[in-house]
DNA sequence: TTGAGATTGTTCGGATACGAATAATAAGAG
DNA sequence: CTCTTATTATTCGTATCCGAACAATCTCAA
């Protein structure tokens, strides 16, 4: 959100839009950094580590996922991956066309259905996982390395809080 | 990506998936939360805060910057919200659908397209956005007062590193 | 055993989301 | 003035993405 203008000057723009109310800007700073980060850091992985292997992030993600954990169920791969049962449904599809991922029903339960890579999407895993913790190296490296574990705990406390509420 | 499993469960079922590569659990942490935490937040916020006025994260997004700017143009937009053109051009068309924003032809440069809030639009956010802060500041309640600025410029490191390779 | 309730994956409808192609307009060199 | 180039918003095609509804399957008490 805080693109082309600086930080005191949204700051004034929103003074003047609610001048009545007491705004938190260190709070609004907190969660408008967060996405700008998330979709900024997703856009360049995208386009430069996996633009060449026609995946998308989420399809990486899930693929990453049934890679480490596989035969894996779905309804777990969608927790893992942070995405709900009917996305989850779209990407195996996808997956599955691109003849990296495959299905089967569980034999101890019907309703399961469990999912493996298969040989082609475990060879992409091989190349595409090590080019990607590359970029993530040359990410992180931006960030003072005495912060970087503070950085990563504060992110799960964020996630740790809003899950609190979903599990009620 | 680290949902039921501990942390230590994953990097001992990669390490034996990779165990000829050296990899940077560190630097995997850090991409790793991030987007847990930005998809968590954002449904956190989509079910809480946003459900009842039917509009979706980027939708607010997108009020919020106008609201604070207007009127203001279209590629602006795009910018400070952190989505494409194409995608913003679909978000409005659900704006203008629901009475929130109304788009008009610039008088200098016929190129150019302004949008605004309408008065159902401005009324919205003058409700909404409170609503979003007292969220927000519960959320970022969290973390640690003296750790939330460290916090907060970490993740604009993030931003700025990605986006310095979209300008050439 | 049976039937009500819970769980799971899929389908459906609608809204993002992006890159590429496109039409409209503007700017600038000559 | 004109033609080339640049810029802008939209359209198009395709892939997510979610909540709600659904059918199939399982569980477990009566």
């Amino acid at each position: 959100m805080a693109g082309s203008h600086t930080l005191a000057e949204t700051e004034s723009q929103v003074s003047s839009r609610l001048s009545h109310m007491t705004l938190d800007f260190e709070a609004m700073a907190v969660t408008s950094n967060l996405f700008r980060a998330a979709s900024a850091v997703r856009n360049h992985f995208e386009r430069n580590v996996l633009a060449e292997s026609g995946l998308s992030w989420t399809a990486f993600v899930v693929m990453w996922v049934t890679w480490i954990w596989q035969p894996i169920e779905t309804r777990d791969i969608a927790v893992e991956s942070g995405i709900s049962k009917a996305t989850l449904t779209g990407v195996l599809k996808t997956l599955e066309k691109l003849g990296f991922a495959e299905r089967s029903r569980s034999e101890e339960d019907g309703r399961l259905v469990l999912v493996s890579l298969t040989t082609a999407g475990r060879a992409l895993m091989e190349q595409l996982f090590p080019a990607f913790n590359r970029q993530e190296i040359a990410l992180v490296a931006e960030v003072p390395a005495a912060e970087r574990g503070s950085l990563a705990d504060m992110l799960r406390i964020l996630t740790a809080y809003t899950e609190r509420f979903s599990q009620a």
